[in-house]
DNA sequence: ACCCAGGGTCGTC
DNA sequence: GACGACCCTGGG
């Protein structure tokens, strides 16, 4: 496939940096010259700030153009999105001026399923090494620039799989979870579908909740990065210190209950929850 | 060498 | 509802 190129002069809020580093994705990598190289569905792209513009160059299978902009979600006014948190208080503003950058991707709603039960108590550099290993293994090559880069596997691909291999891509004891959540969406055609298309989001948490792995946590990562659920408010160790730290200034941050940080996040930040998340984690983790 | 934490979930009580 | 176990890895 030949390689294209998509120049963006006129935009609102792009920072490679903050997209690719605040946490919602793990196909990302940093290149010697500050760009980024990821693969997401079929493609393979380098992502570059030079002289405020962005360019976007690799190997698409469809228009380049149109792939960026449902992908970037580049149609999305990020301005108006941080003008109305930013009123809400002054430690979400400040949050959002470390991460002005952020765009929420539009990614894989089954890539993110997989990659957030990895997720599950595990740290940023060895989620990434097993899904780099995964995707080497189970999924299709693509070169480019004379690199071989790896498309995520599809369930198909990824059901070749027993629960010993995922195992030896150390998996550790989340290869069941991947192996069983594997194997009911590979059967079930229509699962990933019926999820898409159904609008409670209710429903949709309930039917995440079902898949061996996901938990309250990981079911909203899911919904945020893979469907676009903006509303969720996905609770980890770093969201508990930062509104206790914030707000609730309890002096043992594990004693703070789920509820209250719940309710807090749904009245102050409303159907925008999500994204005040992303702000306000990416501010504090790279503190 | 040892301990601990890491974008939690699951099984058990 | 609370509590411990759980693979594995990097950093103190």
């Amino acid at each position: 496939m030949k390689e294209q190129i998509f120049v963006l002069e006129k935009y609102n809020s792009f920072e490679p940096r903050d997209i690719f580093e605040c946490g919602q994705c793990f196909r990302w990598n940093r290149q010697e010259d500050g760009s980024y190289t990821g693969v997401f569905k079929e493609n393979v792209l380098n992502v570059k700030k030079d002289n405020g513009k962005i360019i976007f160059k690799g190997i698409c299978t469809q228009n380049i153009i149109n792939t960026c902009i449902e992908y970037f979600d580049l149609d999305t006014d990020y301005n108006k999105i941080k003008d109305k948190l930013s009123k809400i208080d002054e430690p979400l503003k400040e949050s959002i001026k470390y991460g002005q950058g952020i765009r929420i991707l539009k990614q894989d709603l089954w890539e993110t399923i997989i990659s957030f039960i990895i997720s599950a108590n595990n740290n940023i550099p060895r989620i990434k090494g097993i899904i780099e290993r995964i995707s080497k293994k189970y999924g299709n090559k693509i070169e480019w620039n004379k690199e071989e880069y790896y498309t995520f596997p599809t369930p198909e691909q990824l059901s070749k799989a027993t629960v010993e291999d995922l195992r030896k891509l150390g998996l550790g004891f989340r290869d069941k979870r991947i192996y069983e959540t594997t194997k009911i969406i590979n059967e079930n055609k229509n699962f990933l579908n019926e999820l898409q298309n159904e609008k409670d989001s209710a429903l949709v948490r309930e039917k995440l909740l079902s898949l061996s792995g996901v938990g309250p946590k990981v079911a909203d990562c899911i919904m945020l990065f893979g469907m676009q659920r903006y509303e969720v408010f996905p609770i980890d160790v770093w969201i508990r210190r930062v509104m206790n730290e914030l707000y609730i200034k309890n002096e043992d941050e594990t004693k703070v209950s789920k509820k209250e940080i719940e309710n807090l996040a749904q009245n102050k930040y409303g159907n925008l929850a999500g994204l005040a998340q992303q702000y306000l984690f990416f501010a504090r983790r790279e503190r």
